[in-house]
DNA sequence: GATGAATGAGCATTCATTCAT
DNA sequence: GATGAATGAATGCTCATTCAT
């Protein structure tokens, strides 16, 4: 692991538990093994490493859910591989998922281009413009479907991480959900 | 609006700009138009202030939310003023909401005691062992439908939130992913 | 002596021996006898304190150049106070006149404004327009007569600098290059 | 141009526009074209290359004030040439010029060694002996009598500087200037 | 000679908190 | 209760300098 990359993981670790100003850079450095001037010689500003920690984790979660849905063949089957996929990768990247939220809700966000945020839900706005083609989708915003979907993912795991489940009944716990939230987008006359 | 009441307004108006960091406690008094020392003399220390302000806001939450189930007559009736209240209650609090995740996210919810937890969702818990008594849900785990509802208004907020849409279609979509929800975690048998 | 003049004096003191850079607000601060955040609390920033200096000891000079113009009834006495006066500040505030230079030699110039400038050298251009108006100057630009006797008075300081000379012999040698100098300058038909 | 030498001229660029401390090493290289480590080849350290600055300018000044001095056959030509060639090298040399100005108010001065210094007002320094040995000066001391006339140069240089003159006025002021600062410090005698 | 990644000491500045009035 | 001057620990960031390649 190269020195960036060692400090985004160890960034990641601290912010995590202790927030973003509850994080020296100075920590960081130490805790990741380079000097203090190291990390600004990557990272400009303690800002620009923030983000840099986000875009790259969103990174990793789009690749890791293309390979998921590829694996798929109907539309049916590649909403099922994001919807599971999706909740498993927060599970088992607790503090990524937990990071991205963090995020969300600080004024980092305003530091992501508009391009930027489109490039990263771009699999997502595919999806569901393949299925609103299909005519597979109810006759509601497409918007308004992504964010109930999107927002049942967060429900289930947000569920998991606090009870502790075997994972078969993690698994069909989480395609129970997802039927139930395909039941409630899905066109019933097409589906 | 007394001194502390003034602080905890002005305080909320600016960490959901700043963030918590970004904003100094010496802005806040400055723009609450009281001295930096008052600040302190009404709360300890600036993470009091943070939790403080949480409290209200759920406080505040919550006893709207009374008043809205109280107007129900049958159980189903009450989840949906429940559900219809916290998304209006939302667009318009726009700012108390915001803080609320923003909390939620931040190391500051260690901070709030187990019981403290349990008294601000109160109302819920109530309502879903009602419900839960009268046989009126899927056989799925009680947290989990709890869970799945509150993903769903945070959803159809967040859809709201950023979409202009008029009081009337706002209100009659509220209320259609309301029975949406509600197809989803009520047992059909006895629905 | 209150504590933001305090920390000016301090300042000068460290600023001539170690220049700008080689002082740091710290030592500023803990010679002065207050804390960091004070020094802060009085300057906003490093070069705000810097330019304060500047401004203060021109002040200073200033107002001193004033009584000794007062004292005079003609307008060749004046600019012989004005010369004298002007010699013997510097030489009896060596450190104060040895900042102007290097503040005027530095970027920090430019944070002065055209109007502090003009105002720092109103006696200046007072004085010499009385002269003017008396038809007093040899047909040269003013400016440049301005200029002239200004070099002369750093030139006859910076002599006595490097010597050490008696306060009579002193006195003596100041008048002389006085006279030398009103001499370039003064038109020889109205002398 | 080779490195060391590109790297003294951009050096001089940016101290004159940044100041010493305003002027990181890294930009010097950068602005060069050479990489960080190749400054630190030629240079040891920071305060190395300002004195080699210094030094190389003043080496090029004395440079060519010899070459001016040795057109004239009189000593008050020699004078002339000196005074002359002073301002115009001044001019034509802004940020050279500058560059001593600032150099010379700055802690780096205790850096010169005495022999350096005497070496480099050598030119003067004869000249000036000479004067006095052919009774051409007036009775005060030599040393006042060089202080005097640099103060006259770098004046007249000041003026010219602020303002827009055309080369032969340009020249003209020069000339009465030096007349009049002749007529300051020569013997009447012997003149 | 030339490079530029790596270092870490050093510094300006911020800000929660205290306390005398 | 109210004030705001004073504090000083804490931190982001800079930059001269080194050194392995």
């Amino acid at each position: 692991m190269d020195k960036p990359e060692k400090i985004l993981v160890t960034a990641l670790k601290l912010f995590v538990t202790y927030g973003f100003h509850g994080t020296p850079t100075s920590k960081i450095a130490s805790e990741a093994g380079v000097s203090n001037g190291t990390l600004f010689h990557y990272f400009k500003t303690k800002d620009e490493l923030v983000v840099a920690l986000y875009t790259s984790i969103k990174e990793e979660l789009n690749q890791f859910l293309v390979t998921q849905i590829n694996t798929a063949s109907t539309i049916k089957e590649k909403f099922s591989r994001l919807f599971v996929g999706s909740v498993e990768w927060a599970l088992s990247n607790g503090d990524a998922f937990y990071f991205i939220q963090q995020f969300r809700f600080s004024p980092h966000l305003n530091l992501i281009s508009e391009e930027e945020s489109r490039r990263q839900s771009e699999i997502h706005t595919q999806l569901l413009l393949e299925a609103w083609t299909a005519n597979l989708l109810k006759p509601l915003p497409v918007n308004l479907i992504a964010t109930l979907i999107a927002s049942q993912i967060s429900g289930i795991h947000q569920y998991l991480v606090d009870k502790t489940v075997s994972p078969d009944e993690q698994r069909k716990l989480i395609d129970d959900v997802f039927e139930l939230t395909w039941a409630t987008v899905a066109n019933p006359e097409t589906r």
